[in-house]
RNA sequence: ACAGCCAGCCGGUCUGUCGCCGUUGCCGCAAGGCAAAGGAGGAAAGUCCGGGCAGCACAGAGCACUCCACUUCCUAACAGAAAGGCGCCUGCGAAGGCGGAGUAACGCAGAAGAAAAUAACCGCCCCUCAUGCGGGGUAAGGGUGAGAAGGUGGGGUAAGAGCCCACCGGCCGUGCAGCGAUGUACGGGCCGUGUGUCUUGGAGGCUGCAAGUUCAUGUAAACCGGUGUUUGAGGGUUGCUCGCCCAAGCCGGAGGGUAGAACGCUUUAGCAUGUAUGGCGACACACUGCAUAGAUGAAUGACAGACACCCCGCAAGGGGCACAGAACCCGGCUUACAGGCUGACUGUUACA
């Protein structure tokens, strides 16, 4: 077959982040806000909803946000977002399986809420908390 | 060679792993997958000017409001650029910075000063032989102020003063040079500073791509077009006034709301240290060549290593590597910026 067949093994789950997974309604994101439950792994916070198959069409729907009041200048915004996303992207599997396996589906808003830059390292750690800590808190409700 | 000044340019490179965005091609019923070539700046920034583009408004007149202000010229336009002109300031210098229409009328200029415009506090001179008092003359001297009745010198006088003279500055008139701002020569008279209101000339509809167009779901008295109307209220027309316009009913069409999707959306007032022509120049014009972000809860990356550059160190090695992220598109301005390159020119030193 064809070469590229390999790189594509299930065994080996691609670290992606497509937009599809990006959380964009403005409905959704207004309710998230006024009714989600929040949890925090410093310098990250993350707001969380469940929604039902017929609501979102991926498992989990993210919105990553850094505000201005934190970061004056866009490239430093920018250079925040794009470690946040990469330590999802690198660490989002379990996360996404746990909610599958459980049937559930969710849109979660990430918050950085520090006003000085950390390492990429540091927040792909603290992600890894942060996304244990939603697990455990949706479970307990 | 060092220091400086002006103009222009650059502002990391390569490799690997994992990703994101739209485009094109292939595969797939589809979801999607694979491949290829692309994917932030000189300021993308501040949003301070000026346009393009879009929608709405607009019979006309006046007032008000805002902005501009040496001259000529360039431009789509400008508060921008070019060339030139005057005054002041900084620098040995190359050069740089700041300012500019008018002043008839009115106001203000402090706790300064005697006095801020038909000026007498001290001083000086005369009336008067002397002193005091009183009266008068005087802007040369004193102190105040950003500014003190044009400045300097001489004559003159009781003492003084453009009272007179020379030179200089300003103003007015005439001639000459210049498209012009101005410059210059001659003549005249004898001239208070800053600022605001104001006056003169010029420019200006309003709102901005969340503009706006189309599609989808779809029930009305709300909206649009046509027709049409009497009085008054009312509404619209740019903030106001005059003036002008609108309305009921009937006929026809279909909206509002919902950021759902597509278009607008990137090839143009484009760039060229390419060539020819015109121009001192900004620039114009012709030919030739070159152009590849187009997102929309917002992609253009994260990490690792190597190289280059800079700093510290004898070395091993260590540290640093700016300002900063497109949001409809252009032309400017302003602000931020580690380091580096190129070309004119200036100063100092050395050599021949």
């Amino acid at each position: 077959m064809h070469p590229h067949v390999s790189l594509t093994e299930p065994s080996m789950p691609r670290n992606t982040f497509p937009l599809k997974e990006h959380l964009k309604s403005k409905k959704v994101i207004e309710r998230l806000y006024a009714e989600g439950t929040s949890v925090t792994a410093y310098p990250l916070r993350a707001v969380f909803i469940e929604q039902t198959a017929d609501e979102q069409e991926v498992i989990a729907a993210i919105l990553i946000s850094v505000a201005k009041k934190r970061f004056r200048h866009a490239v430093d915004r920018n250079l925040v977002k794009r470690r946040i996303r990469e330590a999802y992207r690198t660490s989002k599997h379990t996360f996404v399986e746990t909610l599958q396996n459980n049937g559930k589906r969710m849109a979660v808003a990430i918050l950085y809420i520090d006003t000085r830059h950390n390492s990429t390292a540091f927040i792909k750690r603290k992600m890894e908390r942060l996304l244990d800590c939603i697990i455990a808190k949706s479970q307990i409700q």
